[in-house]
DNA sequence: TGATTATATTCGATTAATCGAATATAATAC
DNA sequence: GTATTATATTCGATTAATCGAATATAATCA
């Protein structure tokens, strides 16, 4: 069947594509880290647990989707949301569901992680040259344990 | 594998649930009917041009999501959106995706349609006398065709 | 050059969503 | 009561999404 009604022939269509990227719980969790600004995927798996290829799919998705973009710098893929639209349908669904934390604030994820390897959670170890310098970390006084 | 993440446990799944029941075109054509007030299936027909069962499946699944309930009067059973701040959600995509149009004026749908029967359509044939002939519409000065 | 690191992709099995067809139910009319 | 109308539900086949495992690639280091 078609699934076009004669009225708004396509906007359905796209919007329920939307929804279909934004429709996995591991998603909403890498949107979720990526809010405040870009990340590579060591740090997705730092942040999220979840396994390496496990996140790259949902990556991949999400990038098919033109949720987010990604970034090489040496050894690091960097992802970042190109649509920051995203997060006020997002913050209309949390909401929606009766979610009142302060999603304002920055986020925890923007904090050097113990379990990630890429050079802006460890700013320290830039060996000889650095390559791929990232800035120094905001080592926030409260830094909350992710795990 | 758990899709739980070490932090926000829970709200990931919830949202992930609402964007399901969101994530199908007729649900959102279904949506935008109920938009300024409630309808009976009949008028969901015979504004959208699926089959009857197809209607009642996605409002089933609508209804299990939260987000529409019915209330039956004599032949005809009429739902309505529960949750208006679903529209804040689907409004949020629009923009997102590039949908410009106005939502804020009535929906069409509000006006009688032509193939519907119930007696919202129909407001003089209301007894016995045949029982469903389709008075002729209300033709609102710039009513769109729907077909 | 080969080894290592970070990440991407493919494959396949399992589960879930879709949708047509048929049937069931519940209210009303006669 | 039966017939009719509006709507709901079940069933089954097809398609799509999920997710683990294995493998591929691309940059860097030694």
């Amino acid at each position: 069947m078609s699934t076009k009604t004669p009225n708004k022939p396509c906007n359905y269509e796209n919007q329920a594509r939307l929804y279909k990227a934004l429709m996995h719980p591991a998603r909403l969790a890498i949107l979720d880290v990526l809010r405040y600004g870009e990340h590579c995927v060591c740090h997705l798996e730092a942040a999220l647990g979840y396994r390496q290829a496990y996140i790259s799919q949902h990556l991949m998705l999400l990038r098919d989707a033109g949720l987010i973009e990604d970034r090489r710098d040496g050894w690091n893929n960097y992802y970042r949301v190109t649509k920051p639209d995203v997060y006020k349908v997002i913050d209309a669904a949390l909401r929606l569901i009766g979610d009142n934390s302060d999603r304002d604030s920055i986020s925890r994820f923007e904090n050097p992680l113990p379990n990630c390897t890429c050079p802006k959670c460890n700013p320290d170890t830039q060996t000889n040259s650095d390559p791929h310098v990232c800035e120094p970390p905001i080592t926030s006084p409260g830094k909350p344990s992710i795990v």
